[in-house]
DNA sequence: ATAATTACCATACTTTAGTAGGAATCGGCA
DNA sequence: TGCCGATTCCTACTAAAGTATGGTAATTAT
C-alpha cells in the first residue's frame, strides 16, 4: 500500500522493458543484416525472437505483478487454566444470599475437608459447621455436600 | 505440501505453452504466406511476434510463479471449559490401577450422586458401590469422597 | 428501642458414608 | 486346569454427614 515511490522507482520496469525492446530491435536488425537471415532460415530467426520475448514477458510479469502472498493463518490455542484467573460470580453469590462465612465453609468443603476439619480450621464448633453446611444446601438447593461442590463449581461460585 | 497432483495438473501450464507456441508458429507461417510479409514491412511482423510472445511470457510467469507463503500465527486465547475437550489421563489411571467400573463410580460420585443413587444407576448393590469407593480411596490415597473428587480432578482423571 | 440479621453453639436424632472381612462368579492366561 | 484380577455381593460395625429445633450474643436496620 506504499504509494511513496518516485517516478523512476514506479515505472522502472516499464522503462527497462522499453529500452530492452529498443536494444533488442536494434540487435535483431543488426543480426538480421549480418548473419541470421543470410545464413539461416527465417524460422530460426522467428523462434529466436519468440524465445527472447517470452523471457522478457516472464521477467516483466515477475517484476510488475504484485507478489502473490498466500496468507496462512494458524490459530494457536493458548490454554487458559480457568482457575488461574478465576473470579467468583459475586452477583450470583449475593443473589443466592450466601454469607461470607458460608463461603469459607464451602471453599474448604470443596477441597475435601471434613466438617470436623473445617471446624478446626475456622476455629468454630462442629455444630456451627453443620449449621452453615445445612444453610448452604438449602441456598444451593442440594441435598449433599458433593452436590453442593459440583453445583457451586458449575455456577462459578468457587474455582 | 500436497504432492498428489496428476501429470496434467502439474505440467498444465507448460503443455499449454507448448501447444500455444506450436499454434502460433503455424498461424504466423500462414499469415506470413498470406498477408503480412507481402503487404507490410518485415518490422511489423517481428513486432507482432514480439508482442504476442511477451504476452505469452507474462501469462506463463503469472501461472508458474509460486506464491510467497506468509504465515501468520495468531495466538488465540481459549478459556478451556475443562469439560469441552477433556481427555482423561489414561496413563495415570492405569498407573493407579483404577478399573473401568471404579471410573464409573468415580464419575457419578463427582456429579454429587450418593452411593445409593450410583448403585441404582449402575444396576449394582449398595455393597458393591461401597467396595468400589473403598478401593478408590485406597488407590487415590484419600479418606473421603470429597477428597477423592478433588484429587481426581486435580490429576485430570475426571473433568 | 425493637426487629432483623448474622454468626455462633447445642442436643438429639436419622441417614449416609466408610471400614473390615469374607465370599461367589467369571473371563483371561500360563 | 488352576491362578489372577475384576466384579459382584454380603454382614456388622463405626464414623461422618445431615436434619430439626432451639438458644445466645453482636451487629445493623428501621
Amino acid at each position: 500500500m506504499a504509494e511513496q515511490h518516485g517516478f523512476w522507482h514506479k515505472y522502472r520496469s516499464t522503462i527497462v522493458y522499453g529500452i530492452s525492446l529498443a536494444l533488442l530491435m536494434f540487435l535483431l536488425k543488426w543480426l538480421e543484416l549480418r548473419f541470421i537471415i543470410y545464413d539461416h532460415s527465417f524460422e530460426i530467426y522467428v523462434g529466436f525472437i519468440a524465445f527472447i520475448f517470452t523471457g522478457l514477458g516472464i521477467w516483466l510479469a515477475l517484476k510488475l505483478s504484485k507478489p502473490k502472498v498466500e496468507t496462512i493463518i494458524i490459530e494457536k490455542q493458548v490454554i487458559i487454566n480457568a482457575d488461574v484467573d478465576f473470579t467468583p460470580n459475586a452477583a450470583l453469590i449475593s443473589q443466592l444470599d450466601i454469607s461470607s462465612r458460608e463461603m469459607d465453609v464451602l471453599n474448604l468443603m470443596a477441597k475435601g475437608h471434613s466438617n470436623a476439619e473445617i471446624a478446626r480450621e475456622l476455629f468454630i464448633s462442629l455444630s456451627t459447621v453443620k449449621t452453615h453446611t445445612g444453610n448452604l444446601f438449602v441456598k444451593l438447593d442440594v441435598k449433599r455436600r458433593t452436590q453442593a461442590i459440583e453445583k457451586a463449581k458449575r455456577l462459578q461460585i468457587i474455582p
